[in-house]
DNA sequence: ATTGCTGAAGGG
């Protein structure tokens, strides 16, 4: 009842080797645990399969009637590379995904092309940039440690990790019906027919008792964000409360969120989970237990849809708190936008740089020496020129 | 394996 462990949240080990030494054990001795060697083998496949793509275009200008598609070459290799080819696979299959994260949405609101880039160029950041990423990322910790413990369960498979996830969930629903605060909070469902995973950083009810979340955003410079900063961050947490929101009100069914994840409902849960499981006081044997009990415990709990959508801009140096916003909450803005992002993972179209007002945002892209957009629209500059604009 | 797979957010 006020055990350390119901104050606890659950972090998985898996990427994180060099916390426990069991950890860096069960994953060397796990074949099918996803470590970094995985993860290389998939970019490699990737790497190969964009090189094939580029080949097969470049074959359309082979002699011969160069209206043909290129799989209509009778070489075996072009087979393989229309089966492989890059315009037939949509971006969520090229990219081997499933689902999609908040903040992929969120970059993409910044600038597509970037966002495609990151994606294809993995851990591609300049050291500047990182050092601020860090930062922040330490200001967060230090404000969730605030909250509660936290305490590291290894796994091996994204079954135990999805379990890990909900068991948070099922201590953090009860914590902020009584205590009124939580933190670091997954969402997770299908928003304009893609499935969205996430992760709200602060719930906690007012003193007028209405549900608010707070958005906590480290700067590195003391000074309000511009208007396109502040654009996409009104929209990330508006994704947060769109899918709480679904979440509470059981739209996002226990069917629903294994058709999305591809979670193997008889795949045995890992015997740490399972302890952390019963220390908790769930008695569940599988992970369908556990999703059925999250079900029950978003939809019985009374929890509310969200009230309020808090934004705190804060120096990261000195922590002066530079500005505050409250967020309307626009649903049919945000479905649109979301449409047309999804638009571009479905392969519906083609992904697009910034505007030409925006091109500032370039100046700090880690993308810009090989970003195709900015080429295309060098072309065009010279008709573009601020002063080579003419009366209209 | 004719193959598989994901801590999310971190800031501009």
């Amino acid at each position: 009842m006020f055990g350390t462990l119901s104050r606890s949240l659950f972090v998985q080990s898996r990427t994180v080797p060099c916390i426990m030494a069991e950890t860096r054990e069960e994953e060397t001795a796990s074949a099918e645990a996803s470590g970094f060697s995985d993860l290389s083998d998939s970019e490699l496949v990737e790497f190969l399969d964009l090189e094939d793509a580029k080949e097969s275009t470049a074959s359309v200008s082979k002699p011969g009637p160069s209206s043909e598609l290129p799989g209509k070459d009778d070489k075996p290799v072009s087979v393989q590379n229309w089966k492989n080819g890059l315009d037939v696979l949509s971006p969520m299959e090229r990219f081997h995904l499933k689902y999609l994260y908040v903040t992929d949405l969120c970059t993409q609101n910044w600038c597509e092309l970037q966002m495609v880039y990151g994606k294809e160029l993995p851990g591609f950041l300049t050291p500047e940039k990182a050092a601020v990423l860090d930062t922040g990322a330490s200001i967060h910790l230090a404000k969730e440690l605030e909250l509660h413990d936290l305490v590291t369960v290894p796994i091996t498979t994204k079954e135990d990790a999805w379990a890990i996830k909900f068991l948070n969930i099922l201590s953090m629903i009860p914590t902020l019906q009584s205590e009124g605060r939580i933190r670091e909070f997954p969402v997770f469902g299908e928003v304009e027919g893609i499935f969205l995973v996430g992760v709200i950083d602060e719930l906690h009810y007012t003193s007028k008792g209405e549900l608010e979340l707070a958005e906590l955003k480290t700067r590195r410079r003391p000074m309000l964000p511009l208007p396109a900063q502040k654009k996409k961050d009104h929209f990330q947490v508006s994704l947060y409360k769109y899918i709480f929101d679904a979440m509470v009100q059981g739209k996002v069914t226990p069917a629903g969120l294994v058709h999305h994840t591809k979670l193997c409902l008889d795949k045995p849960l890992g015997p740490s989970v399972l302890r952390h499981a019963r220390q908790g006081g769930f008695s569940v044997k599988s992970l369908s237990d556990l999703i059925e009990l999250v079900f029950l415990s978003l939809t019985l709990s009374d929890l509310p849809a969200i009230d309020t959508l808090r934004l705190e801009y804060i120096h990261q140096e000195t922590a002066t708190v530079l500005g505050t916003e409250i967020v309307a909450f626009e649903e049919k803005e945000v479905k649109s936008k979301v449409q047309h992002y999804v638009a571009y993972w479905m392969g519906h179209r083609e992904p697009q740089g910034v505007d030409v007002e925006d091109a500032w945002k370039c100046r700090t892209c880690d993308y810009v020496d090989i970003c195709e957009w900015r080429k295309d629209r060098g072309a065009l500059s010279s008709s573009l020129e601020p002063n080579a604009k003419k009366s209209k």
